[in-house]
DNA sequence: CAGTGGTCTAGACCACGTG
DNA sequence: ACGTGGTCTAGACCACTGC
């Protein structure tokens, strides 16, 4: 079967080693390359195998490999260097960053100043962030609040709920320690890659709490923003709650 | 020249009938069908000719003029259907509207009940709206305000800026009489189709007008929205300021 | 059935990065 | 000089649409 002349070959299926289901030979690969990425045989930032040699191993052609990557580095899971390989996307990047930090300065330059810890905790995870994150009622969360400030002024105040399951080892302590993007830290730490994310977006007033926190009066409109966060195969990782203030920052968004 | 072996061509460069840059010769037939659908060549909705057609009148190998088509496609310039053809995108289609309506009712389902002019006027374009749209300060402007109602309920005040010189015959009375979203009006009645946009976002209080119109508390919070939205060639054609209600709807986005 | 886009292959050559 | 991804071609066949 498998030394079957290539130019009448009749049907696509079952050619690529292991499971995977019909459609394309190219949405084949595809999903192999997903399941590879997703078990961590390459880690964000490794070059993963040439299309060459990815081509042999599937026993397909270098340009079926090729329409397989070109759709993953679509994705921005996988990113094209010519002349030095394909490589798994990773948070340590100042360019990532800003595909999901979509806040900016009215002035066009800025960059975050700090970022305070308010609290780390392990709870049981409430009702509604347990349906976003896919838990059992019963499952532990990590709920983490914090507030970023740029140029020393006060600007977001997040409310970030984590699987307690996958985030073993997440304390204030270790948190606390850590410096740089939250993402790139799950990355390397819990072996967590975001990878897309959806938000939902509100003006609200502040409250009592948040107007002290954000140094603004209450009753002043905030930006709220309702953030899932997803790893690879869809699978919801993170859920956030921020509050913004837009006075001389806002929300940057491209329609195509 | 246009003779010579096609294998041992050597450089990319001038095969293209007309003008064009450098760069991969898919850039350039992309460039050209760019040009094409500018010029009015094939209007929003019709098939553009097949891609051996094309194929043969660039003088270009099939896969080529299919690369070119690829990245137009993922633009949402031009829209694939498989054994039909390719057609010119068309904002007279439910699906587009929301590339554009990021508003979206928290328990999914709605549609827009009605709409408001509340105002239609030619005036000299304003400092700032003159630069969004890059004209020279004396240019005129045509200026819309109008009130959105989703389910009998006011929820968007919009305040529209266009430039006055490519929207003749916008008149308050033509404007009236015309049902459905604005920008397929746009595209049948003055040729301008909207291709891609930016916005940035904030939460303002509700000002005593706006309060009033949008039937909310003075200081109520509120979206503000600026848009800028473009047509063929990155040229502004629009810009506008709208005022969105956030109770019971939200402004969704994807982060990729 | 013919015509369209969609998939797959094979092979040549270019452009870039590194040793 | 070599290996990587990037471009281009030519040709076969599949999948869908509509006459």
């Amino acid at each position: 079967m498998s030394d079957a002349p290539l130019t009448d070959r009749g049907q696509v299926a079952e050619r690529a080693a292991s499971s995977a289901a019909f459609s394309p030979l190219y949405q084949q690969i595809k999903g192999l390359l997903l399941q590879s990425l997703d078990r961590g045989d390459w880690k964000p930032g490794e070059a993963i195998p040439s299309e060459l040699e990815l081509a042999a191993r599937f026993q397909v052609s270098q340009g079926t490999v090729r329409k397989a990557i070109d759709e993953l580095a679509a994705e921005n899971l996988l990113l094209r260097r010519q002349g030095k390989g394909t490589f798994v996307a990773t948070h340590h990047e100042a360019k990532v960053r800003f595909r999901f930090l979509r806040l900016t300065s009215d002035d066009g330059k800025q960059a975050v100043s700090g970022s305070q810890i308010l609290g780390c905790q392990r709870v049981k995870a409430p009702a509604d962030i347990a349906a976003l994150l896919e838990l059992r009622s019963p499952d532990m969360a990590v709920n983490i609040r914090r507030l970023l400030s740029f140029d020393q002024v006060p600007t977001i105040l997040d409310d970030i709920w984590l699987p307690a399951a996958v985030f073993r080892g997440l304390t204030a302590e270790t948190l606390a320690s850590y410096k740089g993007p939250l993402y790139a830290w799950f990355e390397s730490e819990f072996g967590v890659s975001m990878v897309r994310a959806d938000e939902k977006i509100r003006a609200v007033n502040a409250g009592a709490e948040a107007a002290q926190l954000l140094q603004v009066e209450p009753g002043n409109a905030l930006l709220q923003v309702e953030r899932v966060s997803y790893t690879y195969g869809d699978r919801p990782m993170e859920v956030r709650r921020g509050l913004y203030v837009t006075e001389r920052f806002h929300y940057r968004n491209s329609l195509n």
